[in-house]
DNA sequence: AAATGACCAAATTACTCATTTAGTCAATTG
DNA sequence: CAATTGACTAAATGAGTAATTTGGTCATTT
């Protein structure tokens, strides 16, 4: 069997965009990278922005899997959220592609990557609350609203991985566990 | 005793900053609207960031006020932190100059209102630190890092008033008030 | 039938030059 | 003579445009 060129171009284009960014890449540098006509590309998707969202799908089925990967049944729920998110976001650090799409969308605002941060965030954000609907089912945790509470998890571990950094020391994967824990699901109150 | 100038070159800046944002601001019109030779705005104000600065800074007075009217001492922790945020969150959303800055932030990145902004934001997590301190000392709530609570209930807020209102339909005053209790006061958990 | 790269319209970029702006200071005013 | 002013300048900006680049097509090649 000959060479699989939807896969080559599939590489060449991640690797592109992993280093240059969604907007910095060309089409004729990835029908470069793969090895193949320019022409070629456009038989298997239908313009960048396809070729483009095909590899976020599967970045997004990625993370699913590592997210699955960090937590086992036997977990409480709140171990579960924590190395659940801890890995979603750690990979959003770890990974070229991650990183550099997180950049273009802060600094160029480039639309296409836009969008597909969006995508990105309602995938992660109907994980959770998937979690979420079954720990309640469980009795794990009090009923709430599924969505806010998926979003409020989110948005706190974002402000205290990304945000709280931008002016402060970090904090230790422990800490924000323990902090998660204090306010999600212990609550400050003294009553 | 003649008109007070300082203050004259204040309110012309104040206003057009207001309506055409920091950088679209130039001190020509700044001197017109004042009705003042444009000199004399530099015998006051050592340049137009310096002028911008004096202007925030009474802004934050304002914020803080409107914040302390908002609380009395006999409500609970959560209520005064609660109507304190709010108050200043809605300053936000309701003053023409904070509304214009957000949005020359956000949309042009001008470095001299990124720098106040951040200024802004720090005299709101102090504020807020002050308030979890003394709470701390009278025991209406547990030990917890002032600074790291801080900074998580303006994440939170934020998140609830801001960023929620993008993507769904705005939370009611009432609502984003007992998410607030259920979150950081009581926390989800079961045990 | 599958793959290609020369080609084209449209978008982007690099550059120029006229205009605008922040800040100064000698002249003016009261 | 102390306070005020606005004409002035060097630097920054941005409108206009020429040159280049790019996404996408399609006639030709393999």
């Amino acid at each position: 069997m000959a060479i699989d060129r939807k896969q080559l171009i599939i590489e060449a284009a991640t690797k592109s965009f992993s280093l240059f960014g969604f907007k910095a890449t060309t089409m004729d540098q990835v029908a470069k990278i793969a090895n193949v006509g320019k022409g070629t590309i456009y038989t298997f998707f239908k313009n960048k922005e396809e070729l483009f969202d095909e590899i976020i799908s599967s970045l997004i089925h990625e993370m699913k899997r590592a997210a699955d990967e960090a937590m086992d049944s036997t977990l409480s729920f709140h171990e579960k959220v924590h190395r659940g998110l801890y890995q979603i976001l750690e990979f959003r650090l770890k990974h070229q592609l991650t990183i550099k799409l997180f950049q273009e969308e802060k600094e160029m605002g480039t639309p296409a990557v836009m969008e597909v941060m969006v995508k990105l965030e309602d995938a992660i954000l109907g994980y959770l609350k998937e979690k979420i609907i079954a720990a309640i089912d469980k009795g794990e945790i009090q009923e709430c609203n599924p969505e806010v509470t998926a979003f409020i998890m989110l948005k706190l571990y974002v402000a205290l991985i990304f945000d709280w950094e931008k002016r402060n020391e970090p904090l230790e994967k422990e800490e924000i566990a323990k902090l998660f824990e204090q306010y999600i699901f212990k609550g400050l109150s003294n009553r």
